[in-house]
DNA sequence: GACTGGCACTCGGAACTTTCGAGTGCCAAG
DNA sequence: CTTGGCACTCGAAAGTTCCGAGTGCCAGTC
């Protein structure tokens, strides 16, 4: 049906649109490409992709488009992922290297992925779901009132403060701060509601109430963030190169942003750090950014993904240079990671 | 010079222009508002307001649009501050009560501040200049790798991490910890360069490069975030309600929500919780934002403020609701801080 | 002297028309 | 299967017309 001539022209559709971002007629494509045959015979291939759906025509007497298929048979059959050159990584790891916290690795991160990409870049904060208890501490700062802070293996801090009706005795705490960090230090956050069931019952009766209302906001705090999901967003100013048609390319990339909700599922789960997931046009959930394409990947360690990072762009996007530079990223961040 | 009628019809203007964004022609003024007098009387005091540089006739055969000067003068003479009504009071502090940390508690101020402003809501965390030292954590991440926890009287918390050449000795740690607690505690973290310059002394020969790098380490903690200043912002896709001339009024703004220092210099200086601060067009040090307004004020305690909140919005916004709004929620955000 | 009705004038925007040419599909010939 | 030729289409750009909101000015009125 689609012999290579006929996925050369489309391979070259997609390139010159994605470039141009203006119909592509068949003489323009011949002349740019050196594709040893003439515009005519470029028309005949043109309607046999028209016919299966991989490129459409605005209006009659315009060149054509790529359909989200096009772009779909394009990402998956007829290009490559597109490596960074030398110089860029070395820009990319010493940006990243200067970072002083996980904050500031994610902060650093979406900054990076949205100056190489030129798109909006989106990521995702580790998820805490995979990780442990490093320590707890818990800190008087007045008499009836405490903070407590959980430190977690992947560097991320949470704290919370709890209110009790009485003064708290300060050897009281240092007892309670041991015998946390005893049953909690190495624990996953998803186990530690069994863990922590008991140690009420350790302490005297007196102190029990205080403690179990320790022990809750604990609890309160593992389960509230494995569900949060943080999320950073930067490069929204790259959303004004989309060209016109303001209201219906960048309005809504401009609402879904807003909705952290909406970027979890745009992320979608995340994916092995080695693989890319490519959402074009209405394949993503969202009606509303049906001209948006989303290219996202899992990072964290080699085998299993902390959480996913990514890029929103319109679907005439540079797919090989993006895909590649979210790649990168991912696999420097996950790096980075790994070492702290 | 200018007497009460003309003022009025100043104010008539700006009032339509905010609301309907469209030039404003005598007949509509003199319909729209009971002026008392005919349309041919305030052409006569229009052309009068436009002498002044008030107001502006786009072209010829059009309505007074309001310039910068015009805004500045009913700002700050023909307007007051609207008020919230009971309803909005409550939902700001019943949304604002549910934060659980202070970074919730920005998080929510500026998804706030641009769900009742219906502007873009830039708000500047609470800077530690003021604030002091009220706990220090150090956790043993590795025998070799450290992990210092800084938490300040305003509840922000900041987390370093140390290596160390040589495996690190528990008991050294916990006499570091009480240490560096008893040194600092209390202290303003300005003053604490001077505070931590004896500790190394305290300890023995053996110790002290480590003590040293631990040290160097909160002492950058300290002064880069005195510098830093971190910003959240939210709201952006309220900027899609800026109407057409996207490239003017859209792309500068986006562009500048990117640049956190720029925004800080947009804000302005913190000032005192009970004023506002107005910045009108050009009256902003940014030339590309010359179609841009500012409304900010300082919060924290009564007396001085911790940081700048606020919002940028299109000069012809509706400046007394704004500013009511952006009043209330530095209030409602202060006296969240000041029970926490 | 301040206000008003009347009036001629201006000019941007909407609506319509014209022109232009890139691009197409089809066909007959190579 | 490929190609040159050709008639055809139709959107975009440029030009034209038309309309009326809005103006400034002036003479008359209170």
């Amino acid at each position: 049906m689609l012999d290579d001539r006929k996925l050369d022209v489309l391979r070259a559709i997609v390139e010159d649109y994605v470039a141009t971002h203006e119909p592509i007629g068949s003489k323009a494509l011949v002349d740019r490409h050196n594709l040893g045959v003439s515009p005519a015979t470029v028309r005949n291939d043109m309607a046999a992709l028209e016919e299966e759906g991989y490129i459409t025509q605005p209006h009659t007497s315009a060149g054509r488009i790529p359909t989200d298929a096009g772009y779909r048979l394009f990402v998956d059959k007829l290009s490559t992922v597109k490596t960074l050159s030398v110089a860029e990584k070395k820009a990319i790891t010493s940006f990243l290297a200067g970072a002083v916290d996980l904050d500031d690795v994610v902060r650093r991160t979406v900054r990076l992925l949205a100056q190489i990409t030129r798109q909006v870049a989106i990521v995702q904060y580790p998820s805490l779901n995979r990780s442990s208890v490093r320590h707890i501490e818990v800190v008087t700062m007045s008499p009836r009132r405490l903070l407590l802070v959980l430190i977690t293996s992947n560097g991320r801090v949470e704290q919370r403060i709890v209110e009790h009706p009485h003064d708290v005795d300060e050897q009281l705490i240092a007892d309670l701060r041991s015998r946390l960090n005893t049953v909690l230090a190495g624990q996953r956050l998803t186990d530690a509601t069994t863990s922590l069931a008991g140690v009420p019952e350790l302490f005297a009766p007196a102190d029990r109430s205080l403690v179990a209302s320790i022990v809750t906001t604990l609890l309160e705090a593992f389960t509230d963030e494995v569900g949060e999901q943080r999320i950073a967003v930067g490069g929204a100013a790259n959303l004004t190169r989309y060209g016109d048609d303001f209201e219906r390319n960048v309005k809504p990339v401009l609402e879904a942003l807003e909705e952290h909700v909406i970027l979890l599922r745009l992320l979608g789960e995340a994916t092995n750090p080695q693989t890319l997931t490519v959402r074009i046009g209405h394949e993503n959930p969202f009606e509303e950014l049906a001209t948006t394409s989303v290219v996202a990947t899992g990072y964290g360690s080699k085998s299993e993904a902390l959480a996913t990072l990514g890029i929103v762009g319109p679907t005439h996007m540079d797919y090989p240079s993006t895909m590649g530079a979210v790649r990168a990223v991912a696999r420097y961040v996950s790096q980075i990671l790994a070492e702290s």
